[in-house]
DNA sequence: CAATATATATAAGTATGCTTAACTAATTAG
DNA sequence: CTAATTAGTTAAGCATACTTATATATATTG
């Protein structure tokens, strides 16, 4: 099909362009909040499926259960997620955000905020209404389709 | 304005969406390929400047010279970027992609295809016209605004 | 109930990613 | 031409981020 040709490539040059924004932004919280990227990346995953098991998040981030136990260890002792007891499987421990947590992410965002406030003022409010259709659609969408996790697994 | 506040709110939960699923697509791409977050994360800046003095570099990423100048030993000691000695300026080493630097990263965005096919499927000819739309004004209109590090340094 | 499997944690070891401080080379200013 | 500044590297030191191997507690299975 001839339109989803044109929706790959007008997706993946916007996903160079912010994949550049996003990374110096990140790069400047972090460093202000004493994270590094992989610990905010880990936060990202957390705060997505509002828990986590050790090993659930060891296979997203792609690594050993021992090396997400560590990460975990130094997000709790940050004081940004807690590990408690799964009823149902006592050896299982659910690490999920604090109050701490929750804000420190939110306030992630918001280091965008000049970029995206300049964004909208260069745009008329018929091309805003343009954007927050096609965002909406797509956000939607993808909450729809399977997790990451199936896709990763299908590439191997 | 009011289609300011639906724009950004729209953009805030894409961006929400769309990072959580970046970080474990690129988790899985950096260890596949022997790479940090940290180091992909430094082939971006390099790729989307073109090329990049060590101090510059530094600046994106919030590290000190030292810190970027240790970085890029290590990016050319795996064969993906140069450095080479800038004419006007002979103290200055500007760093670049090598070929085997620009495939991999073109690699990278190739491990969302699944993700992306999914979700090009699930969308109709007509709703894809109008994300290309919204694609192309969004890129578009952030190349034509001032670099990142206008805004990082205005946030200080 | 005993054996096995699973989930997590801990220990030891290595590479990365950062810092500050000290050093070298090139440029700029007086 | 000398002094001061700037760009980059190097060294020492420390925290992070991973690995494998081992240990411990809980669940499952025969």
């Amino acid at each position: 099909m001839d339109s989803s040709q044109a929706f790959l490539s007008a997706l993946h040059k916007w996903m160079k362009v912010y994949t550049h924004r996003s990374i110096s932004y990140f790069s400047v919280f972090a460093k202000e909040h004493g994270l590094s990227l992989s610990q905010l990346g880990a936060l990202f995953q957390i705060q997505h499926k509002g828990c986590f098991s050790v090993s659930n998040l060891g296979e997203v981030l792609d690594i050993t259960p021992a090396a997400a136990s560590q990460m975990l260890d130094r997000l709790a002792h940050q004081g940004l997620i807690v590990r408690s007891e799964d009823p149902h499987d006592r050896r299982v421990k659910q690490a999920s955000l604090t109050a701490l947590g929750e804000s420190t992410l939110a306030e992630s965002f918001l280091i965008h905020k000049n970029w995206l406030n300049a964004l909208a003022t260069s745009l008329s409010s018929e091309e805003q209404l343009q954007i927050i259709t096609a965002f909406d659609l797509l956000s939607e969408k993808t909450e729809h389709l399977a997790d990451p996790q199936h896709d990763v697994e299908s590439l191997s």
